[in-house]
DNA sequence: CTGTTAGCGCGTTCAC
DNA sequence: GTGAACGCGCTAACAG
């Protein structure tokens, strides 16, 4: 080579081997950076068999909360040297499939999934390739995998408690399919409260959508309503259905909280706001980003052996709807 | 091979190679699914040498409107079989130099920036090595890239022209560095409006921070309305120095909008908020998105062969805070 | 300490 | 139509 010096001299250098005298070191190195020499990692991972890469795939990275788990995933790999490639599922099953393939071609060292799929039919492939896997936020019942969530459950019972402390008896619950573990989960929630206060589950009371987002909030509130007597409260099973909610009940002349108040799951207001305005059960999505990117670090170091499932309180904050 | 087939064929067969009997084609690929077989792209790009793979670096992926242009990129990039690889800056230079050094080894078929380094100084190794580059949002005077970007000078004059419609004579700046090219236009879109209009320039009224976020906002904002006169009205070069600076004025005892309205530049409210309260000059994130990772891709293939810069045009939402 | 050799998994000639 | 052979750029033994 240009140096006098083999290329395995070279590659020496570059990873810092120990054994490569310091005077042919230093004239590598000036070589190197003279050419502007870029090493290509692809070659190296192929024979390393490792690629310093994790993939994460997410419903919706415009969705603040999807965002900030993506934030806490791609810190915490960034200051492992692991370099971070998504995938934008938008709640279509289909996607996550072709994803999936496209991140294992890429021979990823791990990945952290928000799935879409409620059976787990785009894991196959990647069960049976053995890649580390850390669900975040929605679990697949059965399956055997790491996972990173929040207790559910329990924020959707408190936030019930708390209506039903400010007097209310008649609520509503606005969800969608529970074949998605967390609206499995809060419509659990809401069932436990109500049972716990005695007070009566009504099923006209409670609607359940196709998909958790706005147009389907706004149109379920709209049947909600009718009912007689109407609620005089209603929980949403997250942001985007409260929101759509919110709209519905405006537009047909009801005022929150007066005529009808809200809580929901999930924050609304993500700090760019000077009045937030919907009483919420926050969950802490940066921490379960880099919770979850830890869990898979050490499954793919394979300091950890074992699944393991972790889940994250939620916390209420009080605000105008209620 | 297992199917009395060399490896060639395989790989012919992966690839939809025309001249493969119609037959073998079939047994190998029975045998591909019935292994699982999963090819490794990083291999074939070897020889290819293209990935497939563009890399995107963004300042905040937790502010919506990065998010949003994040989403238009990775949408516009999946159509076309790219997958997206990310590096959030944090407005550092030295992670923005790191993320560039990371994607240039892995080989990504090119780059979308949202530059933090204002001469461009981690650009020097992506010149020297080829590939394709767009700018996005913040441009770098004197480089010679195609870029995306919003009419950053024209929006905030419109902006200014509004409040002195409204009546407003003595208007205030709150903005960041001139260095940074967004800011150094919306500060010049300021500047021309109030002289289009007759009126002063007056130093103390403009006051500059060192980033482009709450914090700043909140403590600029002070010292602001410590002039004598006190401005009226204040133009926030962004998101995050206008929720700052109007959560300064409350801790102040100042009303907004009768003892000083706001308006700002970018979005705050983001669908998710049911009363938006801040005048502002959104831009048009998404579609930002779109053309960059457009212009990208044409770039890739050849299609384009000469640098390009767009400019798209904000609009104005007027609300409570004017 | 340093050079040589043999793959990593795949695409691409070039013969057969 | 199909197989053998070579090389993409790099790391990992193995000799020296």
């Amino acid at each position: 080579m240009r140096a006098g010096v083999s290329i395995s001299t070279v590659s020496r250098v570059l990873n810092n081997h120990p054994y490569v005298k310091d005077s042919t070191r230093k004239r590598v190195e000036e070589l190197l950076a003279e050419m502007d020499y870029v090493p290509n990692y692809n070659a190296s991972s192929l024979v390393r068999k490792r690629t310093k890469t994790i993939a994460v795939m997410l419903p919706d990275i415009s969705n603040n909360f999807f965002a900030t788990i993506f934030l806490g995933i791609e810190e915490k790999a960034s200051q492992n040297g692991f370099v971070v490639i998504f995938g934008n599922t938008s709640e279509d099953v289909n996607k996550e499939k072709e994803y999936m393939h496209m991140f294992l071609e890429r021979r990823v060292d791990g990945i952290i999934l928000d799935p879409v799929s409620v059976k787990g039919e785009s894991l196959r492939p990647i069960l049976n390739n053995e890649v580390p896997l850390v669900l975040i936020d929605r679990e697949i019942v059965g399956m055997e995998t790491s996972l990173v969530s929040s207790n559910n459950e329990k924020g959707a019972s408190e936030l019930v408690e708390y209506l039903i402390e400010r007097g209310h008896e008649r609520i509503g619950l606005i969800t969608a399919s529970k074949e998605t573990s967390v609206f499995d989960m809060r419509n659990r929630g809401y069932f436990g409260a109500l049972k716990r206060a005695g007070l009566e589950v009504r099923d006209e009371y409670i609607k359940v959508g196709t998909k958790p987002v706005q147009e389907v909030g706004h149109s379920l509130v709209q049947s909600l309503v009718r009912c007689d007597p109407a609620p005089t409260a209603l929980f949403a099973a997250n942001n985007g259905l409260a929101i759509g909610a919110a709209h519905g009940l405006r537009e047909l002349g009801y005022e929150v909280p007066n005529d009808m108040a809200i809580v929901c799951f999930d924050e609304l207001d993500n700090g760019a706001v000077l009045d937030p305005f919907f009483t919420s059960m926050n969950q802490q999505a940066y921490e379960m980003g880099v919770k979850a990117t830890d869990l898979l670090l050490k499954q793919i170091s394979k300091e950890l052996n074992v699944t393991k499932k972790i889940y994250l309180d939620p916390h209420l904050f009080i605000r105008r709807s209620t």
